[in-house]
DNA sequence: TTGTAAGCGTTATCAT
DNA sequence: ATGATAACGCTTACAA
């Protein structure tokens, strides 16, 4: 019984008094044995305790039942929400998540392709930002894949994400609710996607609303705090101050409070400032953040039931999944200050 | 050479013109094969692509080369940094991570057993507050395993923490140089060791200064927000305020503070507020926490070094390893008020 | 130094 | 409805 080696698939055929086929029928196909013979199995797997051996199954089905996870920082921890929501689909479907950590670095990313030539993963999670694995090639050899938050490959792999344009439009809304007709966008100009559509969302908006864009209001930096401060320096050179700075991301926003705060300014009595993102410091920000956020376990979730899908190819697979953001209305909104409105 | 299906060491053997041992000998004993061969065997290698077949190998091995991660919840920041530090390790050494999240849910936790069964995962890391599966005779049947942050099954289990005792004293020894005597602690009472250490570290401290423990001072709660403003509450209903409260972690700190703001109080101005962690929201704070880092990356090094050496059991492995935590100086702590003094 | 062959635990094909 | 058996790709005695 407490048998120092685990139990195979023999020692159960062994005592039920069957064929170690009719136990791998009895597991997989219980409808193609009979129900006596089925009971006798059940008990002796009960018996011995026996699990399937992946290695084996694996190795014979050509295929595991691992699904990669590569990430460009496993410790960002916008990341380790959406894994949740990962990590619960594929269990639940007795798939497991195995986790690589690229860094944005090329050779670590052909380290992880290695897994899955070596089938040791079934398919695929892709982080923005990564694709990293040589060219187009690549995709041919790629095993069922599913990209987070950007298509991958020019559309070649579908993906699950979020409608940027209408958190961004959400934002943009709440600041002409509250009068706001100067507002400032501080984006991203790298190339992601998500940037671009959020900065669409905030022309749309302006446009809706009626409000003349003012490109002189628009300033490009790169997601970091610091390009959110760099921003704020550079807009108090012109002659035209927004009411509000609406930022690209958490990250920015960060920053802009930091630049408003250090030129002796309030907010949101002074200026109003948001984000996108929501990330968990958002809270903690004086003032509290108000900012979009983004659903990520939801995302995870999504993620891979599609890739799930994809791996036993029921459907023809959608190539965008986008999921709504929702507006959290924190303490860094108010109405324009009369400081400037009177100028 | 595109071949649909992944070459095999047979594609390797027929192209170097020698038999599949001789391949798998150059690529895994190397020095006992020739040197012409082992060219010839390389270069076949480049040709074809090749990549050892993971399954086959691991079912013929009898154990493969994942490690399982399982903690209770992954989406919890603090597990992704060290995260980061197991997976580098692990993979710096040819390994794969696999993570479970068990929501302290025996059930999940079963589940996973289930990886570990099937010879899918060499060893295990545990995380603090699992240990769900059944009990002590379950030990038997774990493979090499690492706790992280305590012991495990009574000490079955080496693991790697941090010296909670050398942190807490860092905190004492920093409030008692400002000139404070009356100092709180706001402690965990459920089982953690780390929360006995934290407390024996208070002790020590106050020992060491020579300043006689006041037990009224010591308010037990469970690691919560609300614990450390309901800490707050019952403290200023005694006589004997402290001019400084010392929390068993950063969550903890940050209800105290809510607790005294919503007195009133300034802070550190009336009282001097601490936390132990240094969790991501500690900088965000306000006033910004004065706590301990805990060295997460280096914990999951170190944790993933020891499981790897315990596999190829190099060594009668250690059952401690504790890492040597910092003081991170922040806003919250100042000189006892004037106020209480004058008392 | 190299090759032959057994066997790791499965699943699936083909008989029965 | 059930059983025998080949094959998945690899590592490792054992022989040569």
């Amino acid at each position: 019984m407490s048998d120092s080696t685990p139990a195979t698939i023999e020692d159960v055929a062994r005592i039920a008094e069957v064929s170690i086929a009719t136990v791998s029928r009895a597991i997989h196909n219980p409808e193609k044995v009979a129900k006596s013979t089925r009971l006798k199995v059940n008990q002796a797997i009960a018996i011995t305790g026996y699990t399937t051996n992946a290695m084996a199954r694996s190795l014979r089905l050509g295929r595991s039942n691992m699904i990669l996870v590569v990430a460009p920082d496993i410790g960002d921890p916008n990341f380790s929400s959406i894994l949740v929501g990962l990590e619960n689909e594929a269990r639940s479907h007795g798939y497991g998540v195995l986790i690589g950590h690229t860094q944005n670095d090329a050779q670590r990313a052909l380290e992880y392709l290695k897994f899955l030539n070596s089938n040791q993963a079934a398919g695929l999670i892709l982080f923005t930002g990564i694709l990293p694995f040589g060219h187009d090639t690549m995709t041919a050899r790629l095993p069922p894949s599913v990209g987070i938050f950007e298509p991958v490959f020019n559309g070649g792999i579908p993906y699950v994400g979020v409608d940027d344009m209408e958190g961004a439009r959400k934002v943009v809304d709440l600041l002409i609710a509250e009068g706001h007709r100067k507002i400032a966008f501080i984006g991203d100009s790298r190339t992601r996607l998500a940037y671009k559509r959020r900065r669409a969302g905030y022309d749309a908006g302006l446009d809706a609303a009626g409000v003349p864009a003012e490109l002189r209001l628009v300033q490009e930096g790169d997601g970091t705090l610091e390009s959110g401060r760099a921003a704020v320096e550079r807009l108090f050179v012109r002659d035209t101050l927004p009411t509000a700075f609406m930022c690209v991301n958490d990250q920015t926003a960060l920053g802009v409070m930091i630049g408003l705060k250090a030129r002796g300014y309030d907010i949101p009595g002074d200026f109003s400032v948001t984000g996108f993102d929501d990330v968990p410091q958002a809270t903690f920000m004086t003032p509290a953040l108000t900012t979009i956020r983004q659903p990520r376990t939801s995302i995870g979730k999504h993620a891979m039931a599609l890739l799930l899908d994809l791996l036993s190819s029921r459907q023809p697979a959608e190539t965008e999944i986008l999921l709504r953001p929702d507006l959290v209305v924190r303490n860094s909104v108010s109405v324009p200050s009369a400081r400037w409105l009177a100028r």
